[in-house]
Parts: structure tokens; C-alpha cells; sequence
DNA sequence: GTCTATATGGAGATAGAC
DNA sequence: GTCTATCTCCATATAGAC
């Protein structure tokens, strides 16, 4: 049976295998099955194996915050372009069931093997929220601070709300980080 | 040449393994290579092989958690017990250049082989922070939020201080929080 | 309690038919 | 571009000598 048929398509599905058991515990039987694509079509699509499957996994994640946020932080009217962030970052990690790719990678020897491409991420995305918050008129020692925060909560809510089995901490956590980035904005 | 003698140094040992490559990318030879144990010795320890030494890792740094912040957090004096768990926190995770362990296998798959110790772990952190925040008169409905979003901040800083490479990162996120406690307790 | 030697399965990867 | 068959290697785990 036939399911994917474009490799834009196993790039999304292979992404949900690494996003679930991470870079090691993800197996090529496990990517096998759940794209329904043979090991031939797979490395028909990816010739470098699990490494490129993983780096196309990467850029592909990237280029989705690029256009959903970064983009929008770094050039849109701040306050929308903020706004726009809490929706497409709430829309992505579905509440805290989804974790970030990204995140997880940096975690373990993992980030080594892809320091460049999950520095750049980390990197632009703060820097394209502290740029965004001080085009709003927050002081400019405080937007870095409250970028670095922003990032660093919604990283931390998705591991508790994973550890705790709570989807709850993800949504709660993301309100008050909302709250606090208004109030330094006004 | 023997340099393991107990059973107990093992274990911390395996657990920095486990730190460094996670439960999947931590591989019986690169314990037996860290710890200088043959895999005869391991298996001797942990007859239950790499499942059994990551749940004792598991129950021992839950355990140094207990002793070194939950406890003092439950019963010792608040402003006390949260000054001691800062000190505690950067102690533990090195400025960034350790990891929480537990947040880790959080993330992926490993989560639901050790749901159980991983999630009160990170319940009784809360709990007790919670409780002390309490004990030292800030408002009940502040207390849980301000104790998730501590928690959730050191998370959060230990996965952007490794994505950046940044030690800096963790330092300054662990100020910030201390002072948000401190400014909500007083 | 330590070790070496070994069993067995599954890992990532390749070849080549269709 | 898809598949099956196959390769090699390393994974976890065991057996048994010392």
C-alpha cells in the first residue's frame, strides 16, 4: 500500500518519529512503518540515510517557525506579530502534546551531531523577539531578558507538562508568559 | 585495572552517561568504557541490564533532590529552604553544562517506561515550592504558579544554554527567577 | 565480584529486480 | 520510484572460567 508520495509528505511523518523517540531511539523500521515507505524509498529519498532524514527534518521544522513567527517578529508591527507567536506556538505544540524537535535534540549528543542549525533556531527566534519588543518600546536591557524568558518557558512547560502527563501546565504556562511580555510592552 | 568498587559508584557514573546521550543513545559499551566495568560486572550489579540502571539512576538523583531541596522546601524554614534551593540548582546543574536527567527522558519515549518516577519527581518539586512560597505568606492562588513557572524556567534554561552553547544563559535565567520569587514572597 | 567469550537479534545501509 | 533480499556491524544479554 501506498501512502506517501511526495518526500515533502516523509519529511512530515518522519518528523513525528523523531519528535516521539528522538534522534537514537528512532529506528529506521520504526520510520519504515509509520511512513509506510520501504527502506529503498527511504533511502531513495534521503541517500545519507538517518542523519540527512534528520537534518531535511530540521530545516523543515525551521523554515515553519520562519515563516509563522520569526519572519513575522523580525519585519510585521510588533504587538500582531507578537500576538501571532502565542497562536502559531500554541497551535504547533497542540497544547503541550507535540514537544519541540529542536529542544529535544540540544538535550543529548544529539545537539553535536546538528549544533549549527539548532543554535541558529534558539538564536534567531530570541533575537527576532527581543527585536520585535523593542520596536514596542520595551526598554532594551529588559527585551532580551523577557525574549530569553519567553523561550526558555515555553521549552519548560512542554518537559513538565510531558513529565506530569498534564496538558494543562503547557496552556496556563503560556498565558502568564503572554501576560508578562504585555505588561513590559505598554 | 579496577576503579569501580561499589555499587553505588557505579551509579553515578551510568547516570552521566545517561545524561550525556540519553536512555537510547546510551549504549552498553560506552557504559562499560565510562564506568570501567566489564559488561560481566554490570550485569552483575543490574541483572536487569540497562533498564534497571536507569531507574536506579532515576531513584538516585531523585533522592539527592529530596535531601538537598524538597525536604528542606517541606519542613525548613521557607525563605531558608529557597535560598538553599537556588544554591542547590546551580550546584546540581553546573551553570548549564549538566542537564536535568529527568526533564530528559521526559521528551520522548523513555517518558512512558518511567512515567512513574519522572512524574513525582517533578510533583513533589512543585508541591513542596509551592508549599513554601505558602508558608511564607504569598497568596495561595500565586504560590502554584509562581512554583511551575520556576520549574518550568530552569528547564527551559537548561535546554537553551546547550542549544546556544551558552553557560551565560542559565546564570542570568536563575537570577531572573530568583528575584520573581523573592519580589512575591515579601 | 570480576572477567572473556559468545549467542542472538535488530540496527543502519546496499543491491538490484521490477 | 518502489520493492525484497541481503550484508555487516553493533546492540543487549548470557555463560561460565577465575
Amino acid at each position: 500500500m501506498r501512502t506517501v508520495f511526495e518526500k515533502t509528505d516523509a519529511i512530515a511523518l518522519v518528523a513525528e518519529v523523531f519528535r516521539e523517540c528522538g534522534y537514537e531511539g528512532a529506528s529506521m523500521s520504526t520510520i519504515t512503518t509509520r511512513t509506510r515507505l520501504s527502506k529503498g524509498s527511504l533511502y531513495h529519498f534521503f541517500p545519507g540515510g538517518k542523519e540527512q532524514m534528520a537534518a531535511e527534518v530540521l530545516a523543515h521544522v525551521d523554515a515553519w517557525f520562519a515563516r509563522e513567527i520569526f519572519e513575522p517578529l523580525e519585519t510585521a508591527e510588533p504587538r500582531a506579530a507578537i500576538a501571532q507567536m502565542w497562536t502559531a506556538v500554541d497551535e504547533y505544540f497542540r497544547s503541550g502534546k507535540r514537544i519541540c524537535l529542536i529542544g529535544a535534540f540540544a538535550l543529548d549528543e544529539t545537539r553535536d551531531r546538528f549544533a549549527k542549525p539548532i543554535r541558529s533556531y534558539f538564536e534567531r527566534w530570541t533575537n527576532a523577539l527581543e527585536a520585535a519588543l523593542t520596536r514596542n518600546g520595551t526598554p532594551a536591557g529588559d527585551a532580551r531578558q523577557l525574549a530569553e524568558d519567553a523561550i526558555a518557558s515555553i521549552q519548560g512547560a512542554l518537559v513538565l507538562a510531558r513529565a506530569m502527563a498534564d496538558e494543562t501546565i503547557f496552556e496556563r504556562s503560556l498565558g502568564r508568559m503572554r501576560l508578562r511580555l504585555a505588561s513590559h510592552t505598554t
